[in-house]
DNA sequence: CGTGATTTTGAGTGTCCTCAACATCTGTGG
DNA sequence: CCACAGATGTTGAGGACACTCAAAATCACG
């Protein structure tokens, strides 16, 4: 489980692409290294936002807690993802989210805030790759919006299941599976049952293959 | 009804805080001014974004059509916002929404979305101001999302009250309202009938004011 | 004062959620 | 290799909520 030093995690971390090598090793000299394991808290939502982490090794559920402890996973980021950018570098003081180590070890390298919004000021080029990347954040988080308000879950699953098995696939568990679609682990639990029932999806051990595209691409697109 | 000259609207475009004049005048110069009337469409899902509109007169609303004609409304700019400032500052091609004037007139200025592309990329405090617009908007939108998942049309009707009529407010019409609310218009009436049995808001005539502010709040927040 | 849009209300339906019981899987230690 | 415990998955029943369709009432405006 090689830790990859910090300059070359950074230069090919793709939201600072386009930075010169100079202002990334100024960056790299003040890095910790900080290892989780699966489970373990990153930060929480209501911490201090000084600190921006990028993924070195394994991934990180980004999450929000509603009532009764459900939970809404915004996000998964893994290898040379940074976390929350939103937050770190827009001028936000604290996390809105928890975020959580998923595997055993999870290596995340951290940077002072301050320091990298500064490198983000200096570099045009920097900057251009920051407001791409948020922007298309941007995007991508009104498509959500817009599945919760016009689809239902068997809608949402049908267009996990075809972006993430077309090869097979493990599946998460059935809780993780309904944070993802901003629904509960039992309505999961049924709808892969009626996709299976209906030769949709094959599904032998947790393990997912779509088998019938056109039933599933139909129905995630309503009809 | 004065139509500010670009260079002024510019300067007070909260988008475009931190540039010095120099740079604004460049963008002022290729500057259009465009009038549309009350539903009048400025762009459409799919539409090129080539071109970078701020609102100088009037309002405009950003929205999403789903199955049946149903509408999300996204946002709402009104004097000296950018419309879709993701869509045109990132470098996506296309827009990913709809946009509608509001009211009769509404003058909007436009500038041709590489010029200010480029001024954006060799202006860091332009660039700065960018990076923090678009994380305040990540976070708003992340906060729609958890209400949607977390909560019902009760909780986000008191939560649009709580923050729209402390003082007496004229309400959009049902239609609006559950555009902004991601639901039906039925719904949007019963819960408002509901809301004025139960004494918490004053209703003549489409003014509402709150009332009862604690059971709003406590209702908002899912008791 | 009439016409078209909007609001209100009723009735029926479907989806999702909750709670609870039961089954299955996974990994551990005997 | 088996037995067990804890986690995870499945299934049933009941209820809450939102949506649809349709009709009636109200409003807005010329």
């Amino acid at each position: 489980m090689p830790i990859p030093d910090a300059l070359s995690l950074l230069t090919r971390t793709p939201l600072f692409q386009g930075a010169d090598r100079d202002t990334l090793a100024g960056l790299a000299g003040p890095a910790h290294v900080m290892t989780f394991g699966r489970g373990d808290a990153v930060f929480r939502a209501g911490d201090p936002a000084d600190t921006l982490f990028i993924v070195a090794v394994g991934s990180v559920r980004i999450y929000r807690v509603g009532r009764g402890g459900r939970e809404l996973t915004l996000g998964i980021d893994s290898s040379r993802q940074v976390l929350e950018p939103a937050s770190v570098l827009g001028g936000e003081t604290r996390h809105a989210a928890h975020a959580q180590a998923l595997a055993t070890p999870t290596v995340l390298l951290s940077f002072p805030a301050d320091l990298v919004r500064h490198a983000v000021q200096h570099t045009p080029a920097l900057a251009g790759a920051v407001i791409a990347h948020l922007a298309r954040r941007d995007a991508d988080t009104h498509r959500r919006l817009d599945a919760l308000v016009f689809s239902g879950v068997g809608e949402r699953l049908a267009a996990y299941l075809l972006e993430h098995a077309p090869a097979p696939h493990a599946l998460p568990t059935n809780s993780d599976l309904a944070a993802l679609l901003g629904t509960v682990p039992e309505i999961v639990s049924r709808k892969l049952g009626d996709f299976y029932r209906l030769g949709w999806i094959d599904l032998t051990r947790r393990t997912v293959t779509v088998t019938d595209e056109r039933e599933l691409q139909r129905l995630s697109e309503g009809l």
